[in-house]
DNA sequence: TTGAAAGCGCTAACAT
DNA sequence: ATGTTAGCGCTTTCAA
């Protein structure tokens, strides 16, 4: 052995009787090298159980590191999905992938500073960071590729992963109008985000096309959080015609809609029909499980390094242009959902 | 500029007039510099905003990368707990931190080969892959250094940061027996996670001191998950005298009790006390709230890599010994455990 | 206290 | 199809 060292590429030049050149050819599967020389080249790897030392690859020049931003605001569940979907995809691209954190207390100055010494040649923004225009103007400036993640507007000439947050809210709207509901009432997320709005949208557009009147006392405002939506179920659960459905724009929010209908002796979903939206671990912790669209988080990060691998150029050179990645969401029913009270004493 | 290149050593040495080791020097806070010097080299950095680039640095040999080793049956919960963590504290320490997945399904020989080949100069374990013997005395072989997290049992010689389960399950089963409790039922882990076994250990300790008999049919297994926790709820609540309060070895499981008891309209904490341990997002979004266990995952991560930093020597070098981080848990009180019935009417 | 030289292990750009 | 020559940006000797 090598003095307890591992085996350089000149280790396995030197016993496969050949250049540095040509093993790095070979190790990289990159332009043409002779069968015969290929095979002597392999052997020697394999005997010496040689691997590529990535730092040294990556000073010379060939890899790139991309970031995962993050806000300290994100869930550690939801920065877990992100990263198992994105390590891997990045790993194959031979990205080195880092994850930095990125507060919106810093100025807009600082974090570019910083994201330009970390050397960092593309970042994938999932939310809220994807809709903080001054940091998505800041990297367009300095031409650091971005791929956004479920952004609220989507911003021309960037790529962007989302699932259609409209189309699924619609989707579920459809689904407890179907099972018989009328009076459908709606939490929504925070204002500022706006696939809030285009979920809100959603459940408006499927209402209207169903002939529903919708009143603007089963529309109230959240910000996303558990206690927000502990209020908002309190307020519709004060009205005076109750809904027999609420329809939440996330799992937190639902799950606080079921806690409230709990205390106040209302049967879920016997009574009262709860959906959430996310599919968090929380929807299939709670009683009852809760019926809600799933987003595939793990799918949208591989995809977003996909984007980004796309997205970044030679230096200085041109983007990509726009990119899109919808992907397919899911409903997953549980026992949230039921037919509304009057429907069952008909049938 | 530079040609937009960012600025390397060798800019801020011309800057400053001296050589690229005095700004090595003055970037590490190493060695002897003279106050005058320091004083221009840091000016110059200043100036050209320069930032080592941790590429070249680590292949210089002066950065180490460490490990975070993961199962796939890991949450991602847990795993961007533990990434929340390790990742300040690593880079604090001009370590790399990187992510590993790690199946149990593969041969340690081939897991320990791609730590090799990966350069990692430590590894971070948590559970459950700090109880798989065979790697760890593979590791120890080799030489790598690794810190367990909360392993079930203390391996002699090997740095660990845990909590003391025995004493949290002990307090919590103290807690019960002051509201008023007797009749305590506990619902075990995984048979093969020790750490299950010493929160039973806490339990029965504390019962046994408070002079309280334990019927076996009390004590029934899960492992960890929400479904053994139905079931194990199911036993419990099927048999002839009913506990009044269920102290679950984690929040799924606990949560899975209070699910049954909804089912059988026990209320709780009215009827039935049910308390876990983890404090998981989900015991804060159930109905009621869940009373648990806190584990600090993130400062024990924190803490993980702070020991490993100091079991990582000069190569070949000795092991620093063994080494304990113990970290404080805390019992989060919140709705889900209540005075007994008994205790009511007589009060 | 400071500097000069020699790489770390690899790849890009040019030979051949 | 294969080899040669230069570095990438930093740190580590060793000298001054």
């Amino acid at each position: 052995m090598n003095g307890g060292k591992l085996p350089t590429i000149r280790d396995v030049a030197a016993r496969a009787g050949v250049s540095v050149m040509t093993v790095s050819r070979v190790a990289n599967k990159q332009s043409w090298v002779s069968p015969a020389t290929r095979a002597k080249v392999e052997k020697a790897i394999a005997e010496l159980n040689y691997a590529p030392n990535a730092t040294a690859r990556a000073l010379a020049g060939g890899d790139r590191r991309v970031a995962l931003l993050y806000r300290s605001s994100t869930t550690s569940a939801y920065l877990g999905e992100l990263l198992l979907g994105g390590m891997d995809e990045a790993a194959r691209r031979h990205f080195h992938l880092v994850v930095e954190q990125c507060e919106s207390g810093v100025p807009v100055e600082e974090v570019m500073a910083r994201i330009v010494q970390a050397r960092l040649s593309g970042v994938v923004m999932p939310p809220p960071l994807c809709d903080w225009d001054e940091l998505i103007e800041a990297l367009a400036r300095q031409g650091v590729p971005a791929v956004m993640m479920a952004p609220d507007r989507v911003h021309t000439g960037l790529p962007v992963v989302a699932i259609d947050d409209g189309q699924a809210a619609s989707d579920m709207t459809r689904h407890l109008i179907e099972l018989g509901h009328r009076r459908i009432a709606f939490i929504r997320g925070n204002p500022r985000h706006r696939s809030s709005d285009r979920r809100l949208e959603g459940y408006r557009r499927t209402m209207a096309a169903q002939g529903l009147e919708v009143s603007e006392d089963y529309i109230v405002e959240g910000d996303f959080s558990y206690r927000s939506g502990l209020e908002a179920a309190e307020r519709l659960l004060d009205l005076a015609v109750l809904p027999t459905a609420i329809f939440a724009c996330n799992d937190d929010m639902a799950a606080a809609a079921i806690t409230i209908a709990h205390q106040r002796q209302i049967s879920v979903p016997a009574e009262l029909s709860v959906c959430g939206f996310d599919d968090t671990p929380l929807a299939g912790a709670i009683w009852p499980a809760l019926t809600t669209v799933r987003q595939p988080i793990r799918d949208m990060s591989r995809a977003a390094m996909t984007l980004l691998a796309g997205a970044i150029r030679g230096p200085g050179g041109e983007s990509e242009g726009q990119a899109l990645a919808r992907l397919d969401y899911q409903i997953i029913r549980r026992q949230s959902d039921a037919v509304p009270p009057l429907h069952q004493e008909r049938g």
